[in-house]
DNA sequence: GTTTTTCCGGGGGCATTCCCCACTTGCCGA
DNA sequence: TCGGCAAGTGGGGAATGCCCCCGGAAAAAC
């Protein structure tokens, strides 16, 4: 890490911020296949910096989503320990399928992460199937999940899930029924 | 229709029908979203050619995909002649996810135009979710599906899942397991 | 065979995006 | 306070894709 040879300068601090929040900002608005340079225009920075401190979409991308990722595996943990299995699993797959809408190309982005390790965005989105696995286990020990299928399968269902309530334009009532739907072959 | 009015120029049917040949081809190897310039150049016709013939994107998907969804109405027939209502609508949702697979991108572009009417592909893609309901309408009948589900929501269901399909580059007999697991929340 | 009509075609303009370069700025430590 | 050097800047090249222009050629009509 850069962090730990030297404290960074201020100012460079400050610009890879500012590239950001502006980049989370445009990714909601325009999806994740927006223009990079846009990013950089709406950061008030010159473009150069932004490919220096991110040499791919992929590498800004994955700097994003570490909070958001942050965030959902703490509600992660809230559903299992407010929630019985069952229903700890099926809050969470109507949740994570809901909030990876957000960003409206992220599933595709995913997918393509997904079964490349040398992507960049391995590391920063691998805890969500990860996590999807252990509420999987627990709904499976519990007989509250059938025993043949496996979390990637169960994953990869939600970001199926998840392409389709964007490009659907559902509201949060309708996507939680198209995820309830979509999902009812996991509960035993 | 233009046929109807004068029976078109030999050479012109010739390089329409280059076109089309050329479209399917490349749309199988390089998905829906490839260059209309490299369909033409892959025909032999001029791009200008092309564009006289197929003013936008959605006007060649729409003509190319026109044989392809008479085969699989054919099939659709076939399968509700020799199955009971359960099977046939199960096989007919594995059958079309797998078909849509092919042209990879193809899912995406079926989405947009399911909810705009003014699509140049409306016409050509509407027995598709049609037909969906037909299957749908008789195993309801018969108690076999659930009535709480309506024909758009399971065709939606389809695109996604050759979605999946496609982005996870399935086999065959992994995609029928991933549809079967997808659509069991449909059965009764 | 000649005229008329229709269609072809490839070059090029325009827009977009990614990314690199030579030059400039301004922070940090002595 | 001040100089060195890390970091920033933004214009522009290169690649790509869409689409239009207009001279020319081929097919149809007579």
């Amino acid at each position: 890490m850069a962090t730990t040879k030297r404290p960074m300068r201020a100012d460079a601090q400050r610009n890879r911020d500012a590239i950001l929040t502006a980049a989370r900002e445009t990714f909601q608005v325009e999806g994740v296949l927006t223009s990079l340079d846009g990013i950089a225009l709406r950061a008030g920075v010159g473009n150069a910096t932004l490919y220096r401190n991110f040499p791919t979409r992929d590498d800004l991308l994955a700097a994003v989503m570490q909070t958001s990722i942050a965030d959902a595996l703490t509600e992660a943990d809230e559903l299992a320990r407010t929630l019985g299995p069952r229903e700890a699993l099926a809050e969470w797959l109507k949740h994570l399928t809901w909030q990876l809408r957000i960003w409206h190309d992220l599933p595709y982005c995913l997918a393509a992460a997904h079964h490349d390790d040398a992507s960049p965005m391995k590391p920063a989105a691998d805890p969500l199937p990860a996590r999807t696995g252990v509420l999987l286990a627990a709904a499976k020990a519990s007989g509250d999940a059938t025993a043949d299928i496996t979390a990637d399968e169960v994953y990869e269902l939600v970001l199926a899930l998840s392409w389709a309530v964007d490009r659907f334009q559902d509201d949060e009532p309708a996507a939680r029924r198209r995820v309830a739907m979509g999902t009812a072959g996991i509960f035993a």
